[in-house]
DNA sequence: GCGACAG
DNA sequence: ATCTTGTCGC
């Protein structure tokens, strides 16, 4: 599928953060996905070791989840970890990973944030400008905001609030066990994203595409 | 100035 | 995220 390169990923992280407030109004997260028509899911992820970065990225079938398609890449780790700039460590090995993608999946799940960001602009939501499809963030645990109580039982999502605004859900996808961080990417809205992640977490408190883009990046 | 802080 | 063995619990 063809990517978007939307801009250069070395800036410092002042030129960055001032990136992200430009791009954020650019980001469409109140369109609901049309779960109904949706044929094939992405999982992205990426794994860090050693000064390089492996990113990897599996297009499944939905539902089902046979895998039709992965795709990796590896490249050096270009920027340090700094809550809010995820996006800037990861783009450079994603977008070369994205850019031998053959598929053309329906949405993509991200493994961080998509609006629940300070910004408004998590690695969902900033990548979702470039692939131009929908996307999701999956976050396992918390960047900001704040929430109510939650029941234990699978299914269970309350909103996510961060300085008066709802910014996602905490929905648990496993009874008993600690909630994900869901918020739509871009192209999105926060309904449906949280329909599709439960819909794409049958077994395992992980979403089922993130747990294959998880193992192809070289985790276990 | 003091905490919080995706992966 | 990664460094790392065994161990507690369903």
């Amino acid at each position: 599928m063809r990517i978007e390169r939307r801009h250069a990923w070395d800036l410092t992280p002042t030129e960055a953060v001032a990136l992200q407030r430009r791009l954020r109004e650019e980001v469409v997260a109140d369109r609901p996905i049309d779960l109904g028509s949706v044929r094939l899911v992405a999982g992205v992820d990426v794994s860090v070791k050693s000064e390089r970065s492996r990113a990897a990225v599996v297009v499944a079938t939905f539902p089902g989840f046979e895998v039709v398609e992965t795709v990796t890449a590896l490249a050096p780790t270009p920027f340090p970890y700094v809550p809010g700039l995820l996006s800037f460590r990861e783009g450079p090995v994603l977008e070369e990973a994205f850019g031998k993608l053959q598929a053309e999946p329906d949405v993509f799940l991200f493994d961080g944030m998509g609006t629940a960001h300070p910004r408004r602009i998590g690695i969902a939501s900033h990548m979702g400008l470039w692939l131009q499809r929908p996307t999701i963030g999956c976050g396992k645990t918390r960047l900001c905001g704040r929430n109510g109580p939650l029941s234990e039982e699978k299914g269970a999502h309350v909103p996510l609030v961060d300085r008066g605004e709802t910014i996602g859900a905490v929905v648990r996808t496993r009874t008993g066990k600690h909630p994900m961080f869901i918020s739509p990417g871009h192209l999105a809205d926060i309904p449906t994203s949280v329909a599709l992640v439960l819909a794409c977490a049958p077994k395992y408190r992980l979403p089922e595409p993130i747990r294959l883009a998880h193992r192809a990046a070289g985790d276990f």
